[in-house]
DNA sequence: GCGTGTGAACTGGTTCACAGCG
DNA sequence: CGCTGTGAACCAGTTCACACGC
């Protein structure tokens, strides 16, 4: 019935990005899909996608593949993913402000509730559909709205003061966009680095081998691992 | 010398971050450091960074840590982390605004000299330092400005098509933020998928996890490998 | 026969222990 | 005595092979 063990972390991230395309698949009317025509539109083997989903239990119709309603349903149960989780986005600069106009989180899970920036003077010229705050009240408005997310989009500087805020104020999980890697003291709290700068090192180091492997030899790029 | 075997994935991932990281201490004024100093800022053990950085030879001195410029300078040169890029951002939506907007690419070993969008309204509204172009001219100008990398942030139905234009246009690397995985035909094209709604979901998952497993556990976390 | 479910082998990355130099 | 460099043990995830149901 029910999980039995925590599965590995690369499990849950292709869980997840099963997920996400089962969503994909319903919306374009498929009705069912194999694990190769998964694996395939993941960039990875159709057995580890079959390894995977099988944490789950017994979930697919042996001669036929998967339902995509039900294989979807059931990530979504193993994972938690079903619920409604609160968000806000710390620090509107280019970044934050883009993910607090995002549409389409609402679809995947998550309602943004909140802003919060430093310089009070943007926060004045700015225009959202949802409140906005002073960074002093970040603490305080975290814990009195609940908020379980939070996208942490501030520099660098105060990337860790500021988490440090959240993690105080209760929140349950970070994003986090600066480019540090955050250490939280509190084993409650997830926290998550997506660092893009890093990403466009990642990509320059491989395309230095690349090249200089005479368009022979493989790396695995691809691998979404953790931004 | 030079670099006798390919590192691992993992290993490039960390090396990229040690880099970044000795940037960091020498805006600091920080001249040397220990790999368990360097452990803790990256949040994974002192082993591992032994380990990926004696890939690159002998850089430390044997009692007292590495030289910060130094460590930095070889691990440039060995991943090709030296030169500078020519980037475009492709899709000028609010993600991608954002990164042509963004100061410090510049810094890091980019310069972004394009822009494109398929809404020639939003071209001809839009102020930017660089300049912009519709989407059917992508790959003629990605071939005559000899531009090296995409930062991809076009909507995930046109994700693929676009891709296969950069392609076409000669790019070398592309960084993906479509939530889709790009296959790109050409082995000489590295891709690197960066998918934050799928960031999100991982994010929920684990704290799901981290809930249901009465504040015990631990499953990692972290993790920022590929976003 | 196609395609899932799954135990067994395998690969390679991480962990550890310790040698050696400042 | 601290901290790097490194060979050996360990372990986890992936790969493979095959049984079974439609």
């Amino acid at each position: 019935m029910e999980p039995q063990t925590t599965p590995s972390f690369p499990t849950v991230q292709r869980l997840c990005s099963v997920y996400g395309l089962c969503g994909a698949l319903l919306h374009d009317g498929t009705e069912r899909v194999s694990s190769s025509a998964i694996g395939q539109r993941l960039g990875v083997s159709a057995f580890v996608v079959r390894k995977d989903i099988n944490w789950l239990g017994e979930v697919g119709q042996v001669g036929a593949g998967y339902d995509v309603a039900t294989l979807r349903t059931r990530i979504g149960e193993a994972l938690g993913l079903e619920r409604t989780l609160r968000a806000c986005v710390v620090g509107l600069g280019k970044l934050g402000s883009a993910l607090l106009q995002h549409k389409g989180f609402a679809l995947e899970g998550y309602t943004v509730v909140a802003g919060f920036d430093a310089n009070t003077n943007r926060l004045e010229t700015m225009r959202a559909a949802v409140p906005l705050y002073p960074a002093h009240e970040l603490q305080d408005v975290v814990r009195r709205e609940r908020i379980d997310t939070a996208l942490l989009c501030v520099p660098a500087e105060s990337a860790q003061r500021t988490a440090e805020a959240l993690v105080q104020g209760g929140i349950r999980s970070i994003l986090n966009f600066a480019p540090v890697v955050l250490s939280v003291a509190s084993a409650a709290v997830v926290v998550r680095d997506v660092d893009i700068v890093n990403e466009l090192r990642v990509l320059s180091a491989l395309a230095s081998f690349q090249e200089s492997s005479g368009s022979g030899e493989h790396l695995d790029k691809r691998n979404t691992k953790g931004a």
